[in-house]
DNA sequence: AAAATAGGTTACAAAAAAGTAACTGGTTGC
DNA sequence: GCAACCAGTTACTTTTTTGTAACCTATTTT
């Protein structure tokens, strides 16, 4: 009935033989490339920049507001760059990075795997 | 700047080239794999079966439900087999299966990926 | 002038994921 | 016979994520 303190006798206790309390570099991946869209919105700009309106009618079921939160979130972690040009009417950009496009191997991967198994 | 190709340009057209109305492959895939604790619970299996308490203190972090709640989850995506061995205290082991082995060179991919930018 | 477009922002609601703590029911070791 | 182990389950609560809809400033087309 009474709550289970944790006592002081830790004979009897069992050890994890490699705890990770940290999360590991696949959780940390997985938090920069596994949100959202975010693969998607790569995969779409992988090709040439797209506009903010255009990449929304692409990933037709993304809000704005989704669409804009995960830019920014993007555009945090370097995978994309957002552009700004001064036409008379202007007009913004979204351009995959470097370091992004470092990840689309990896994309491509996960694309084949899931085509693969029919996912 | 370079080049600079709108593939929508500043003519009227107000329809998406590629509209993708259902979640493409990318976006499938990582709801299979990308869950959190997924890829972790899949690496740590992929050398031999792990007992759930086991799995428990080397994923220090999950709660019992949570990784329960993962464990079914990934049962059910046949990522993982949940093997009861009826002993005199019966044990329950929880081993990769050959689908959940195809996926470990992606993770590894992304493990790298990870450790190579330092996410 | 009205409507539509671009590139968002804001306030709020709904849904999904994650976490907490207690509890179960059986077994083993002391 | 009590504590601790195994493998969870249950009942909530909290947090995070996602989505809806209206609104905004500015320009451009009808």
């Amino acid at each position: 009935m009474g709550k289970m303190e944790f006592h002081t006798d830790i004979t009897r206790q069992r050890k994890a033989l490699d705890p990770c309390f940290e999360p590991c570099p696949i959780e940390r991946g997985m938090r920069v490339i596994g949100g959202k869209w975010t693969g998607s919105i790569l995969w779409h700009l992988k090709d040439h920049p797209v506009r903010f309106n255009d990449l929304a009618r692409q990933l037709g079921g993304a809000s704005k507001k989704v669409l804009n939160d995960r830019l920014k979130q993007m555009e945090e972690n370097k995978l994309i760059k957002r552009e700004v040009i001064s036409t008379k009417p202007f007009a913004v950009c979204y351009e995959i990075t470097d370091f992004g496009r470092t990840a689309l191997d990896f994309l491509e991967a996960l694309k084949d795997w899931s085509l693969e198994h029919r996912i």
